[in-house]
DNA sequence: ATCCCGAGGG
DNA sequence: CCCTCTGGAT
């Protein structure tokens, strides 16, 4: 099968059977999805949005964040991964979108890397959920299932952003973020991946390829 | 011991 | 390129 026909076996099942896939962070609005994920970090979705609602509750708007206390931010969120650091970032970053944005949150992600916190990954996921830009953001399961799937081998983040970009449709891009994401949370696991419970093993190159192990990539 | 919707700094 | 940040689940 060839990388291109991967791609299209993808896109159709992916279509067919999750055509509503999204993020599975809560939040109600922009400012809050970009402290989510902001938050979302090297930390599973479910504790982001187990401490996001206290978190949502104290500091509602970018000026209220822009002018807590970092003890404060650090209590709500101590219990998800460098509560310190992300702390911090939530704070500048806040900072930031009042001095410099209006409050505003940027459509460009060159504007939004800007702000502390904000890498090109979570730029790239507040340019495609809040205003719809055809970018994909590639985080350690996008990265992971992307490669195992056979539709990039690229080296880094950007190599495989890039491949994928380029490779779907531009109306399928913010989606397929998505079906990477829920496909690589719930089946295609970094460890003991369920490949017996996959839909799409019959493209994929780590399937069939794996010695008992899960080390290929 | 390894992983989770990474980012910043050296 | 590397390292550090750093809590909770598996």
């Amino acid at each position: 099968m060839t990388k291109k026909e991967r791609y299209i076996r993808f896109i159709d099942y992916f279509s067919l059977h999750q055509p509503n896939a999204q993020t599975e962070l809560n939040y109600n609005n922009p400012f809050e999805l970009l402290v989510a994920v902001i938050l979302s970090a090297q930390c599973t979705d479910k504790r982001v949005n187990l401490v996001t609602p206290n978190l949502f509750n104290k500091f509602p708007t970018p000026s209220s964040l822009a002018q807590a206390d970092l003890a404060d931010v650090f209590d709500c969120i101590k219990s998800i991964s460098y509560p310190n650091n992300k702390a911090k970032h939530l704070i500048g970053m806040a900072q930031i979108l009042v001095t410099e944005f209006k409050e505003i949150i940027p459509s460009d992600v060159s504007l939004l890397q800007k702000m502390p916190g904000v890498g090109r990954k979570t730029a790239n996921v507040i340019a495609s959920i809040i205003y719809e830009a055809p970018t994909m953001a590639v985080d350690t399961h996008v990265f992971r299932v992307s490669k195992r799937l056979g539709l990039s081998n690229g080296k880094t983040p950007l190599a495989v952003e890039n491949d994928l970009t380029k490779n779907i449709p531009n109306d399928k891009i913010r989606i397929a973020h998505h079906w990477l994401i829920l496909h690589g949370r719930y089946i295609c696991t970094a460890r003991n991946p369920q490949c017996g419970k996959c839909p799409i093993q019959g493209m994929c190159i780590f399937f069939g390829n794996r010695k008992g192990d899960i080390k290929l990539f």
